[in-house]
DNA sequence: GCAAAAGTGTTTCTACTACACCCATGG
DNA sequence: CCATGGGTGTAGTAGAAACACTTTTGC
């Protein structure tokens, strides 16, 4: 990536990207190496990218994905700015800024994303040097992270949790294409913290169109095999 | 403001003004006038600015704000940022935006913010030669605009949607600090796009711990006054 | 006394909660 | 045959919706 195809190195996107294992949210984090006065410092960040230009700011977030996972079609959201004068505060930081895009920085501006997809998808991170690894949501206070990542994706979460009331499909983004009700239910309590009756749950779900049951049952699991649903349009 | 107090051309804040008139919102616009050729186009646009060194972006919102009303301690909300590339294509924006910052300009990434205020309080802009006008929602679409703030403020009415039903005191924010119950109800109802029944709206209304009523009623008006109530906490 | 808006209760329906037992399967 | 999780129905409760008349006040 050249210089000249940068925008400016004012403005990024990063990218808070959920999955979810069955049990409990995930995120994506890079791992990150820092040589400094010749002792090598590992920490954390989020998926992102300065803007290229003549890039759109969902563009460049989708983008940042594709390099990632290789993925394409994931769902997208933007759900807030940074631009506090102190996220470029740390040394490291500006380091590895100034390592990587091979500019003077003074501050950045970024755009958040929230990305959810399918954990079962297998991720093939296409840059050489990147390697990106699921971390559990709730090690993520106890991880270095670098700039102000870690109160990003707790804003992140945040915009999951009010938006899965409005648009209930976001839950699908996670969960494979043929999942069980105690999947979905697993998913939903999780994301809602809540715990739900399993019986109302069957009766909740029985109303949600947009679910419906296949004739297909589990498999190689060592009790009843569960019936599997897709999710419709 | 001299060219050194900014901190960088390519990122700025936008600000959607909401008021409420007691029968539909209305938008803060500021009057733009182009000189182009000799002839003088006039259009609106959105209170925003570029942002200052070492200034946050909800500090740059407020004050925006400050500067535009003179008011302190608004309600303010960042809601989405902007940034495609051809945000900044028609030429008198670009023309515009170089005659103000003295600057030339790429494009411009901004971060958009809902305010609400209450409409009864007298704004005085402080600047100069700028003039700002509350203008009825439903006649923005009419109107012309500056780059793509037709699209922002629509986005930012959306916001405010999702949200009261989430936050109602937003709702207080609009109103005056006394206001009757038909007043509240005429401002749900809009914002909402419903028409609540008078009597089942006193009684969700009644429930509401933090609205209560004083020993005051509405005067001057010709018929049986209405009861005030406010906000409290 | 009339025009104009304020204020007030009851019934119905719907959506959510709580709760316990039998079923199918693999080992 | 037993351990494990899958699947099902009913009764009670609380919140939302429908609906019409009397009251106060200024003119």
């Amino acid at each position: 990536m050249s210089n000249q195809n940068l925008y400016n190195p004012h403005v990024s996107v990063d990218c808070v990207v959920f999955g979810f294992d069955g049990e409990q949210l995930k995120v994506l984090l890079i791992e990150r190496s820092i040589n400094e006065q010749n002792e090598l410092y590992n920490d954390k960040k989020l998926p992102g990218s300065i803007i290229l230009n003549d890039e759109d700011l969902d563009e460049a977030a989708s983008r940042v994905l594709t390099e990632l996972t290789g993925l394409k079609n994931i769902y997208l959201s933007q759900f807030r700015s940074f631009g506090g004068p102190d996220r470029t505060k740390n040394p490291r930081d500006i380091l590895w800024l100034e390592n990587t895009t091979q500019l003077k920085i003074g501050r950045i501006v970024t755009v958040a994303y929230v990305a959810l997809i399918k954990i079962d998808r297998k991720i093939q991170v296409k840059n050489d040097n990147t390697q990106a690894n699921w971390c559990n949501l709730n090690e993520v206070a106890t991880m270095n992270l670098a700039f102000d990542h870690a109160k990003i994706i707790n804003k992140g979460l945040e915009y999951i949790r009010h938006n899965l009331d409005i648009e209930p499909h976001l839950l699908f983004e996670l969960l494979p294409r043929k999942f069980t009700i105690s999947q979905l239910r697993s998913l939903y309590d999780t994301v809602h913290q809540t715990t739900s009756d399993v019986r109302n749950f069957h009766k909740k779900v029985a109303q949600w169109t947009y679910v419906v049951a296949l004739d297909e049952v589990e498999e190689g699991v060592p009790h009843r095999a569960a019936r599997l649903y897709k999710y419709k349009k």
